[in-house]
DNA sequence: CAAAAAACTTACTTTTTAGTATGTACCTTA
DNA sequence: TAAGGTACATACTAAAAAGTAAGTTTTTTG
């Protein structure tokens, strides 16, 4: 089934979707969880040196209730809880490649 | 030639090809120039009613620097400025295409 | 019993981005 | 000569996002 986009709901649909992963912090957030990786929020946190505790949670959070992280918690003390990609969150790589692609194309481009 | 991306260069990469179309009007702006649209800067103002020209011109200004918009000056009074996509700026289609059909994949998801 | 580790939470400040309102230059037409 | 159209510019305010600097809970280890 084709769409009938219109120059503003066409931007609008794709702001919904950068809104996704939008935010300082989110891709890498995603690079590193890319390929099917599970990793603690510690690991996370040493992954990225550079950002802070509320910062990570913040996105992690936001990004679970879009429904492309999933939050994996174990019931131990020291807690451990994990994070990881769902099916849908692995499927923007592919878009991901398109944008890089697209972003090379410049030097072909003009100057 | 294949790149080496790590999590944190691809998603510079990523990021660095987003910032050209991030701001909240520019999306909007290129859905309309879209598919070799040629249009004056009023004609933007009214295609596009709750910008303002302030923001208009900014994000404009912008994407001229980026390279995905081309101005056209014509020395006349009263003054007439046509904005259009450079051939970059139309190959982000496929791109924002793809970012669109990942969204859609997002009924078949979950929930 | 004190200290430490993990995963957060909260109050507050700074920075960034967007929006409001008004002004300007230039030429044309009535 | 006054008014109007076009494409801007500029100063200022408001709202949103990010960053800082703590503190909390729970359980294990020395």
């Amino acid at each position: 089934m084709e769409k009938n986009w219109t120059p503003v709901t066409a931007a609008k649909g794709v702001e919904q979707a950068l809104k996704i992963f939008d935010g300082k912090w989110k891709l890498v957030i995603m690079f590193h969880l890319f390929g099917g990786q599970v990793l603690r929020f510690s690991e996370l946190e040493k992954a990225i040196p550079t950002i802070t505790q509320k910062m990570l949670i913040q996105q992690l959070r936001q990004m679970e209730v879009d429904g492309v992280v999933r939050r994996i918690v174990h019931a131990q003390a020291p807690p451990k809880v994990e994070y990881a990609l769902t099916d849908w969150g692995q499927a923007l790589c592919p878009a991901l490649d398109a944008l890089l692609k697209w972003a090379d194309l410049r030097e072909n481009h003009d100057r």
